[in-house]
DNA sequence: TTTGGTTCACTTTGTTCA
DNA sequence: TGAACAAAGTGAACCAAA
């Protein structure tokens, strides 16, 4: 959160509900820090369609109602589709998870035998 | 539903039935949501007429019984329109499904010729 | 601790068929 | 007409890197 700490009631600046903290730059909820990574990356390849006006009013209750709409309001309040990883980024992403996870089961291991050398040490000293 | 969770007991909006969610932003029964997806859209094409006095009662029972009451109640309780997909996005929509069940298929290609490389590996080595 | 992603149960669309 | 089903979208709980 770094210099201003959220708040409980802070709201979330795209529907109103309660902020989890910054994402992609903006104080937002868990709904729609989700909803931000699934859909700005769609942009290209998929038509948002508002079936009213293009103004929909987004607030916790009707949030779900007009994709078109919240993508909208999520640009407008600063949410920063940089952010957001790109397919390449997460695979290196997996791979650094991987790795680490491969080094702790090694640790591990290693761990373990040692307890077992001791153990036989003891015994035959 | 979320934050609301409906229980087994909720009643539909329009006829009273059994609710099973909220149905084009209304809390409602299975059939009167397919009910209203099919005749919301006749509108502007078709006559909905009441043959009594336009104020039949709709309950379980009897929402068969007049088409014309029965959706002038969806739109009364505030089942809206717009949440019908129009024919373009039931396109994008089958084309979106398509696309995926080929994704599927692809991956699931792809991951049987693996297999069968491991083995083939296995047996030469 | 903060803020990225991942997972999965659940919701809500449409489709099919008796 | 309405029940059963298929599919995609939603969001809460969680994981991990920096």
């Amino acid at each position: 959160m770094k210099s201003s700490t959220i708040r409980a009631l802070d709201p979330c600046l795209v529907c109103g509900d309660k902020a989890i903290g910054f994402n992609f730059g903006v104080l937002s909820c868990m709904a729609c820090k989700a909803f931000f990574r699934r859909n700005a990356v769609k942009l290209g390849t998929y038509d948002f369609i508002c079936p009213k006006d293009g103004d929909c009013s987004i607030t916790h209750t009707y949030r779900r109602l007009c994709n078109c709409c919240r993508l909208a309001k999520c640009f407008r309040v600063g949410m920063q589709k940089d952010l957001i990883l790109t397919e390449a980024a997460k695979e290196a992403r997996r791979q650094t998870v991987a790795q680490n996870r491969q080094k702790r089961e090694q640790a591990s291991k290693t761990k373990c035998l040692d307890l077992v050398c001791m153990n036989i040490f003891n015994k035959i000293s």
